[in-house]
DNA sequence: TCCACCGATAGCCTGAAACTATTGGACCCC
DNA sequence: GGGGTCCAATAGTTTCAGGCTATCGGTGGA
């Protein structure tokens, strides 16, 4: 993250200024003098490169640029409001919150109904998506950093976790598109089994389904780079550091130049389920489970195992 | 809009923070003292009114407004230099710009899809949503201020303006929910003929269309408050200075307690169309009707008159 | 031709925010 | 339990960004 070099308070000079189209008129509006607003404007100018206003000495008017900027600058100011005012809510407990733990591209699809179905009944609660890395495939509900998850079976065992599958999906060879694979319209595990593998850093279990071990017939896995996260496993293909299985969704969120994925024959699929914890009854988090539950039984997500799969409720792992 | 008060570099400051938890750490990573961090994120504080933070001499953590403001002050300044960054871009000409002129709602609920594909096939183009009030039923083509409009005919007639219809759907009546409207299953125009209408301050044609003077056999209409905006119409309602008719869409974008929405037997529909000039030759906004229209005939607007309507082109007003 | 309008420039002044040095509390370890 | 270490807070100083007033200069209308 760079420094934004930007200051809301000259974007606002700058928004008055676009609407009144006139620096006088501005500077009242703003409480100001009109020279310090030509001089404030002026700088922004410069910081940005580029001329935002045509002014003659009778009529200002917007460039292209400066219309642009206008728009963003109203949406910047208002993003800057709401924060303030929802960390404020939140503060003083008018407004409640669901911390939702998610790995990679989360419920892929389905995603953002859901965030919007559950924000649509509780507008009173902030939901944060909280992103975590390959280490807490519970991603978040292990040590309590998140009240709802959606996670990636298998899971440790633990009696504290319950879960409900939303889809399966298929798994895919993702290789770098340099790979004497890529291009081709499906692998066999056998095939690439002789392969450099990235690994998950993450608890046996979970490395290993992710690695496949068995379905590899009791062959070892050459390992490649460890990586904590899908970026990083990105990274290492693209670098011809190893291979990896993948969720199918991945293909549609994080496909890029460079990558290539294909079908694989016999690798079991990968369910995405919703997790929560039983130890704590959270009247919020089964509504967030209900809302997914309720919008996964419409579908919309592509390319899945098996679609009329019916809801089923488990503990993680085996069912209780 | 209000003085936000905040200051991105404060924000930058406290994401620092936040990250390494550890004021001295993140103070090296701002190139800054670490007392002149304290003294900021203190400040912010102040100004929020709360603690973000909970410090002891060995360890800092966050509180829960502190996380929310982490998760939004991320998005702002990523939007902060996305804005900046666009801004040189059009300043350069790397980016191009279509500006979508629209009222209201524009599309309803299409208006999302159709930007998301449009902006799926156009990466390099910035479009720029505009709102224009009753006075411009052209949404801004008229003056050249939009390359493209989403408007609802009847318009004044112009050779030099194109449009085709994406679909068409009923009107209703809003009254205040005190009215003795309120809550009837169906009205006809005949009923509410003698009550206030709000007009809209446009020109004759559009004003008469939404009066739907056409409907009320010759009965003169009474007219109430005058006003420039679906803002301002609904507000003069809800003051209870006149009753008006609208899309039905608008039930799904405006609905809020005090607003009524009545379905209305015998007034002709609206219709939502998507126009552009005709004497500029602009391939994106050709490519933005054309779009549109694709997503048009894939449906998904609750409530049409009559959804197998084929796309037909038209100039203005009558066909050509 | 003169005047009114309006943005830019010049010069001054104040306060916000940076810095260095130091304090004070908490934990660790012998 | 006392010394050492770590770390955030406080104190005091300095600098410069951004505000102000006064004025200039260019443009268009009367």
């Amino acid at each position: 993250m760079q420094q934004p070099q930007l200051d809301l308070r000259v974007l606002q000079y700058f928004v008055a200024v676009a609407e009144e189209l006139h620096f006088g008129r501005a500077a009242a509006r703003l409480h100001i003098a009109q020279p310090s607003l030509s001089v404030q404007i002026r700088k922004l100018e410069h910081a940005l490169g580029t001329p935002l206003l045509l002014r003659t000495s009778r009529s200002v008017s917007l460039t292209s640029a400066g219309d642009v900027l206008m728009g963003e600058a109203k949406r910047l100011l208002a993003a800057a409001e709401r924060a303030v005012s929802l960390t404020r809510e939140v503060a003083s407990g008018v407004r409640g919150t669901l911390i939702v733990g998610f790995q990679a591209n989360a419920a892929a699809e389905l995603t953002p109904r859901i965030l919007a179905a559950f924000k649509n009944n509780h507008p009173e609660i902030h939901v944060q998506m909280r992103s975590f890395d390959f280490a807490d495939p519970t991603a978040g509900l292990a040590d309590g950093s998140a009240d709802v998850a959606f996670v990636r079976p298998p899971l440790p065992a633990a009696d504290w976790l319950a879960m409900e599958t939303l889809f399966i999906e298929p798994r895919v060879l993702v290789v770098a598109s340099s790979s004497r694979f890529a291009g081709l319209s499906e692998v066999s595990v056998e095939q690439v089994v002789d392969e450099s593998f990235v690994a998950r850093k993450a608890p046996d279990k979970w490395r290993d389904f992710w690695l496949a071990t068995q379905a590899r017939g009791g062959q070892p896995v050459r390992l490649g780079t460890q990586v904590a996260t899908v970026d990083e496993c990105f990274e290492a293909i693209m670098g011809e550091r190893g291979i990896a299985f993948t969720q199918a969704s991945t293909q549609r969120f994080y496909d890029r130049p460079g990558l290539s994925f294909i079908p694989v024959r016999d690798v079991p699929p990968s369910p995405l389920s919703i997790a929560w914890r039983t130890d704590v009854n959270d009247g919020l988090a089964r509504e967030f489970v209900e809302t997914a539950r309720t919008l996964a039984a419409f579908g919309g997500v592509p390319n899945l195992v098996d679609s009329r799969r019916p809801a089923t409720v488990s503990t993680s792992f085996q069912s209780n």
